[in-house]
DNA sequence: ATGAAAGCGCTAACAC
DNA sequence: GTGTTAGCGCTTTCAT
């Protein structure tokens, strides 16, 4: 049926043992058998099975990445960053949606545990609810991406959101707009309070009141962009908006198309998170853009070292973020 | 460490053949000892070592989705559907990316085999080089999605594309449109052919020639949409365009844009696949919308039932595509 | 340096 | 109906 180990052992004449230790490269078994085992793996085209191996190890190959929504392009970009460093590593990926559900990220954690994965890279769905102990308690390293939590012991790869959305603010007040709302994301991620955050303190460095009624929250998705544009402008006009992530500057967008806003005239924006459609909307948006599949790689690398048991302090990465300027936000009468 | 089923067992004062025929929900255990069990699982939060079991039973309950881009949206939504149905039977599902890369693709069948995985989604990279007898020589059921295969024998769920795109040139026909042009995709796929043939049967119903200067083939992916579109444009004028899928119809916009093209007063333009930002873009964009999500339900509820054995003819499922019609492709004076 | 043998946790024959 | 037993394919002591 299928070529167990014991099939390579028979066919190279040495035991199942000696072909073990050549599959797992260790360095004392003598060079001709080395080969002689290789040239039989490779004849009867010897596939380890994995079951058996993680069975006896009690540990898989497999990472697993908890995100909130794969059809969010942020999330399937940093992937493939993950699936690439992974790849190479010999480690293959498996992935879940959370949909920013603490219930379902918690039974997810538990799957993860089940399968006995080497180790997760966790978006996680809330700064101080989401609790790891069931991976930590059993040596199952996590990584998370985008987002921290309070607890500072694990391990983080982010951008400097504070500061992105600092940068972003600033530069629609740099344009003249004066009354800059904000989409801000769920209170519960550090993506969403960060970038608030600095939001926040962009419009004190430029002297501009910090009006409440200009700051509504959305849910990071399409409709909550909508719905929370919507309700931003009934509260009273503006000339500037900042949206704190991708999906919803779509329903931003929408809203705006809606109400009948002209962009930048009427109303200059900002969008967080690049996506591939942003340069070829009209007009093209201007965005705050993330090395996404640079953060999974790194985010990967990382959980890697750890897996390997490599010892280092928590590590906190932080990419830089950057401002790409387009013409929803230009406007013609700039402010010096 | 963790429990085991004998941990059960002996919790239960049973034997641990009586705690697995339980788990596997057969019918010939006592009412109170399946109590007894289940409350023994409860108590001791027991979760069956999958490896263990996968190593006895020859089979996993994984599905594995193979498709050509994790980062394309009208995947994403799929792999939804099929990771909800997944989830509902009981199985979890791994992705892969193969880049529409034959070679690629045939190491991920490998690695499907190697691990054992229940079924697999595949979306081809070509319909008549791409080999499944890896799989099916090893009764690992296979279903296609988005594309089919020469071989009738293998399942597959697609959308009506020859229709589709039919209808979608006759919209731009009937919007007065007279030298359409089309980014089709790649020959290799039948999405790219089937497309392909629709446009021209729509061209011939209208009693419009086919130039061989309006179709360039590209490769569904952004780049590739911008490219073809500008080797379109410089090969002589056209008043409208078809593109063959979502990624290529952003490159196509940019192509345009950069090109100075008003849309839809120069060009009319229809894009393939709807995307979350088709509505949010100026103008609007016409699409053929496909039931994406309904797509990737249909093909897991297919494939779980092959691999629950059930007996049926080779099914070839096809769901409608629709046409959406936004302002992108509404002219000033449409023909009758 | 290499082989023999035990056992990871589970299910499927086979007894009873 | 339920328990006993063997063994899935692999790695890892422990001898040699």
């Amino acid at each position: 049926m299928t070529t167990t180990i014991h099939d390579v052992a028979r066919h190279a004449n040495v035991s199942a043992a000696t072909v073990s230790r050549v599959l797992n490269s260790r360095t004392d078994v003598a060079s001709h058998l080395t080969e002689r085992v290789l040239a039989s793996v490779a004849t009867l085209r010897y596939r380890p099975n994995g079951a058996a191996r993680s069975l006896r190890t009690r540990a898989t190959t497999v990472l697993g990445v908890i995100i909130s929504d794969i059809t969010n392009p942020f999330f399937t970009s940093m992937v493939r960053g993950v699936e690439d460093a992974a790849q190479t590593a010999g480690y293959s990926v498996v992935l879940a949606n959370t949909d920013e559900d603490l219930d379902k990220e918690r039974r997810y954690l538990e799957v993860a545990v089940a399968e006995q994965l080497a180790g997760v890279v966790l978006s996680p769905a809330s700064s101080h609810h989401t609790r790891l102990d069931v991976l930590t308690d059993r040596g199952i390293p996590v990584v998370t991406v985008d987002r921290r939590l309070r607890d500072r012991s694990i391990d983080s790869v982010t951008v400097n959101n504070y500061r992105a959305a600092f940068d972003a603010t600033g530069h629609l007040l740099e344009q003249g707009c004066r009354r800059v709302g904000v989409i801000a994301g769920p209170a519960a991620t550090t993506t969403g309070s960060r970038r608030l955050a600095g939001y926040r303190a962009a419009l004190r460095a430029f002297d501009v009141a910090d009006d409440p009624a200009h700051v509504v929250h959305g849910d990071f998705r399409i409709d909550g962009g909508r719905s929370a544009t919507l309700e931003l402008l009934a509260r009273g006009e503006v000339d500037g908006l900042l949206v704190s992530n991708n999906l919803m500057t779509i329903g931003a967008l929408e809203a705006l198309a809606q109400t009948g806003h002209q962009i930048p005239d009427d109303l200059a924006v900002v969008g967080f998170d690049d996506m591939a459609w942003a340069g070829a909307m009209r007009p093209p948006l201007t965005v705050v853009t993330q090395p996404t599949y640079e953060i999974g790689r790194r985010t990967a690398d990382l959980l890697l070292r750890r897996i390997r048991g490599e010892e280092l302090p928590p590590q906190r990465i932080v990419l830089p973020a950057t401002l790409a300027v387009r013409q929803s936000s230009l406007r013609a009468a700039p402010m010096r």
